[in-house]
DNA sequence: CATGAATGAGCGTTCATTCAT
DNA sequence: AATGAATGAACGCTCATTCAT
């Protein structure tokens, strides 16, 4: 109860997370983990009992800053501007984050918090897809899943490559989901 | 040595080569491929000394039709149907075969003839590209490696979704490449 | 070392117990006891270094009843209805509390307190035991920790069937210890 | 398929089962068995999938030899001798082999041979049991499960003292089982 | 050549015990 | 004296790889 003995667990916790979030997400071994973190294993299980856990905490903060990003987007009078600015930053968000594309994708999973935002922020994008799609700035025959599921196509191609890679590849999905398709 | 020898290792290469194809390429276990296959674990790695070379084994046949469809695109005088054929036809061929992703990315590995093959390919579509891209109808700034981890970002995005995915997220990478970058 | 102070840990000391009684003792895992008393595992370190302090001190109050048990058997004229009162008692103070055999059984281990309730225990039922051989009632090639080590296997039949089962068994041991061997 | 090839395999199932049967059988910990035969635990894995296969193979053997007894005591005119040999039988095997009690009692699980042999003993003895009760030989208030609970009972005490105890033990509940109940 | 038994590194997980606060 | 975070040994189990037959 003393926040003295806290200062030590928090201490841990930072130590757990910075190590992890070296590590690939998607192969995540709590044993490597703690001994990057130079910390007992069952130190790293008192944190986080599960690895969903661990990648769910890599990711709050993360979703945090992307569910600001929905929402000022969503506020943006401009639609076009609108997506360009949230798919701009999704993407930023994904390559920093590589445990982001899956917290988003298996969005049912995972602990409250993580559900709550990841259903904000697809809330607060799928309205502001409808408007765009609304206007004519955005192909109408995609919906918002196909647009996520887009955007972690893009990560993959720029992981393939290099970070260098990612205005441009960005700049093609853009121009790709503009106007209307082609008939 | 005898001939009779010869055709029980033909016979036993095969079976493995049937049984792998009939699993997820991402996720090979040797010894669950030589149950399936009827075989000892010893005799699949007699013929594929590593998972890499009975992934590319089983790309070689992929490879070649792959091949085939990027030198007909080359002789397509439609320079911009010559890049929607080769690149629909690329994106189906890896979404049928998982590891056909990984053996055309990593090129310089393998062995002789899927480095040979890989080499073929992104000679011909290098010339389908360049060819396009002076006449204007895909966009003059991407090279072949970003065109090609593109597609792999559509095959990824496909999987997170569904099949059906695939003839629209295909339509929104062609929209994005076509026609010069907007200013 | 106030009085406050020890009051607390006195508090303590019961509530540890108190939760210890409620589980299985022949699987108490130090860490739930503290969970299950509201108290760190520490604290129940503190008190009791090892698991066997803590099973003898749940023995404690179980050993002096079966002392008391032990001494007014002594004192009963009849020495068959002594004998089978007693047994009866430690079997099912046994069946009640299932540290005691093992507290019994390593009587040289434990607190100074348990070894001298063991003691006296032993002595006292040594007494009543010998003076139902001398008259006859209790078969004399048999010694006082046979008998011991019999009643401790009742119990364990017991436990294999249902508490149902205990007066019948019972009565099988009390049969078979009456009288003289058969020739 | 080779006769040669399973000769190793013999060797190492054989290790294996000398170094369980050396252990506690109520605390066998596959990676220490593995140790104490000089294995690696994947043999041990591969030779018995989980630690039940384990006690069963460790117990054929003996219930082979108990279902002999069983059947021979079957065959016994004297239904009190029959009695006598079965229970002292019985005892010897299981003091000699600590499984053999865990095998016999949770008699639904294990493997179908073991399940078949606990089933034709308990079928044997209860048809011998039936006939010594019938006889007035054994008393009648007592069941099967009883006695086989009090045979692991007696078992259990010997194992509190000393191996020659035996007999003595032995005796006191035999002459517990015998003739009527005192009313 | 083929076989599949053997190996052992290594992951996930638990839990008794220690020790800084 | 109390706390509970931290520790790490050890177990169950899997699987890629080797090697005796």
């Amino acid at each position: 109860m003393t926040p003295a003995a806290r200062a030590d667990a928090v201490r841990s916790r930072e130590r757990i997370l910075a190590a992890a979030s070296g590590c690939d997400v998607r192969s995540l071994r709590l044993n490597e983990v703690a001994r990057e973190a130079g910390v007992g294993v069952g130190t790293v299980y008192r944190h986080f009992p599960t690895v969903e856990a661990l990648v769910g905490a890599l990711s709050l903060d993360t979703l945090r800053r992307l569910r600001e990003v929905a929402e000022r987007a969503g506020e943006d009078p401009d639609a076009a501007s609108a997506i360009r600015t949230f798919l701009s930053e999704a993407l930023a968000l994904q390559l920093e984050n590589g445990g982001l594309q899956t917290v988003l994708t298996a969005a049912t999973q995972g602990n409250e918090e993580n559900r709550a935002l990841s259903a904000e922020i697809f809330a607060a994008f799928a309205g502001t897809l409808a408007r765009a799609q609304r206007e004519g700035v955005i192909r109408s025959d995609i919906t918002v899943l196909q647009v996520h599921h887009l955007v972690c196509g893009v990560e993959h191609a720029v992981r393939l490559g290099s970070p260098a890679d990612r205005a441009l590849l960005l700049d093609v999905m853009l121009a790709g989901l503009a106007g209307e398709p082609r008939r």
